[in-house]
DNA sequence: TTGAAAGCGCTAACAT
DNA sequence: ATGTTAGCGCTTTCAA
């Protein structure tokens, strides 16, 4: 005794509409219904009109479990980040949703909450058809599941990852010219201690743009002062707590590079704390141009990475992936580009031209 | 010709382990080994050891489209937001990942991106058993689908909505008395100009607040003053902007009330740039004590929101839902708490004790 | 306790 | 162009 379409005795819907209730209410076989879903030839103009208009008036949903076991492919797509509180992962977010979202896939989010071991697992789990494919963040543990996602072919891309040699699907930007272009500014400001603030020091990111600040000190014959060197985190108090530090320098710098914006913010706050004008007593440059930056007081000269269009390449390339999961293995490195605001000016003391 | 389990003739594996493979393995019906899967009755510890066995060593995972596809329920959760760049988002996520988690749930993210048609667009198609429950975190537009939703027992929790009467399973906090334990603090400090800036007035917690403030002065006997009043949106640009508006009054306030904590930091921001000493020369104080609260400087006095646990308390509700979907809508409301740190104190100059 | 068998709603190959 | 049929991997009766 099937519980079936059409046939409810009492008042009351036993189920959701399928494609077998529109059949009938179209009156064709329910792979013609399957045919006009999926946009396929081979449909009469007539029947179609026929069945499009059935689905309309019975409200019709496909659901979409049933779609991903018989075709193997469940339009949905992981995302594996750490942690959300930034506008830098919400820019990435909105790219990769805008772009999945015209291709009519949907987003299955994991965050790991610094829980490093929850990657493998949830890796695992996507993998077993669960998604079509994987986007990650900044990941932290991606050297434990890289090699298996690559051996059973799962489209995946990687965004903001830089493993050193490894040829990974994954979307960057130029960290480390990015960098030469805020420091070589600075300089070109007149600035000759320039602090700096690392990132987290795990990532690929966080070491090229401190490669950048090094090589670039050097093409100008800059001394590299260890102590103007300390390692942040990417938060916000850490660029608060390493400026102190760096502005209680015997000889302190006269400005300083963030690594990100965040930090960047922190170190506002604790210049005004100690009583000093920005950007007058103080350059500050930071990196990523999230939206906050262009909102703070002074406003903030950075290193803009273009997330939201990071989010795009990477969900453009895994739909690629998916598409085709033997496509080369490509590395998108997008352009970044120094933002000059008003947080940065010539030094006011030991100027180089000695004005003042 | 099935392409089946066990006998592939090439050396490559052509399909994932199944129910199926397991079984063989085991040396046992598959039925069985689904019993063992969702922990059933009626299974010999002998052959549930022996399954147990198999799926390891196969290293077994679960469709889970098709047990959704079979078992009617997906083990998903659909999270309907409409950003994600504050902490508020990722406390709030932290808390409802990890309830869960716990339960093996999956969580399928949307962000609208302040696109508010888009809400009832996910909201059709989670619905149709994409999801088994639906949370959403300070909806815009929830009126257009709550009657659907109710209407189809689809479960469904909100979080942070307040809809003046309507009976909607909800989740949210004291809105009203944090404001008038914020205001009334104040006030204690001898603070009798106290500026306040509004959250998002069509959200149900921005009145509440704007309520209790309006509130609490007239029990204190202090005249209420439009002046003083600020519409915001719960950025921080906006906290900067009004409050400039704010202090350019011909008698600005001595302390100001910003309807969350990121546009609290916007008043820390225009008061520093007019020159103006924290808290000496203006109290402020917040509303949410996201993380960022305690690591700025000072340390900002702020209206507590359990965040994670209204993302536990919305999922644990949620999941009562799922289980018995006739279950009594239920509206929990969580206590906030004024957490009292370093940016009020009494007001200088027209003191009420008239000291200094 | 265990196995056999019938679908869940759909796609895709195969007929017609 | 359209219909028929065989599964996708699993849960869940129903027998045994």
């Amino acid at each position: 005794m099937k519980k079936n379409p059409g046939s409810n005795g009492a008042g009351q819907r036993t189920h959701d509409v399928t494609i077998f209730d529109v059949a009938d209410e179209a009156g064709v076989s329910y792979a013609t219904v399957s045919r006009v879903i999926n946009n396929k030839d081979h449909v009469s103009p007539e029947k179609r009109e026929r069945v499009l208009r059935a689905m309309a008036q019975l409200g019709y949903v496909a659901n979409e479990q049933a779609r991903s076991l018989a075709g193997g492919t469940s339009r949905v797509v992981g995302l594996l980040v750490d942690y959300l509180s930034t506008s830098y992962m919400d820019e990435i977010i909105r790219g990769i949703d805008e772009t999945l979202d015209t291709e009519d896939y949907d987003l299955m989010l994991y965050t790991t909450h610094r829980r490093k071991t929850k990657e493998s697992a949830y890796v695992t789990k996507l993998t077993r058809k669960l998604a079509d494919g994987l986007l990650l963040i900044l990941p932290r543990n991606a050297a434990a599941y890289l090699e298996t996602l690559r051996q059973r072919q799962f489209p995946h891309v990687l965004i903001d990852y830089l493993s050193d040699g490894q040829n990974v699907p994954s979307v960057s930007t130029t960290n480390f010219r990015g960098t030469c272009d805020a420091i070589t500014y600075l300089l070109s400001l007149g600035h000759r201690r320039i602090g700096f603030i690392t990132g987290t020091m795990e990532f690929g990111c966080a070491r090229d743009r401190l490669n950048g600040y090094k090589a670039t000190l050097k093409d100008h014959g800059v001394p590299f002062d260890p102590q103007l060197v300390c390692e942040g985190d990417f938060q916000q108090p850490c660029g608060y707590l390493d400026s102190q530090k760096l502005l209680s320098l015997p000889e302190p710098p006269t400005a300083i590079f963030a690594s990100n914006d965040l930090m960047a913010f922190g170190v506002m706050e604790a210049a005004r704390e100690r009583g000093l004008h920005l950007p007058e007593d103080l350059s500050i440059i930071g990196f990523d141009d999230i939206p906050q930056a262009a909102h703070v007081h002074p406003t903030l000269t950075t290193v803009r990475q273009p997330l939201e269009e990071m989010g795009r390449s990477a969900a453009r390339l895994l739909l690629k992936y998916i598409a085709q999961p033997t496509a080369a293995v490509e590395r998108i490195e997008l352009p970044t580009e120094l933002i000059i605001r008003e947080s940065c000016q010539g030094p006011r003391a030991r100027s180089i031209n000695g004005s003042q």
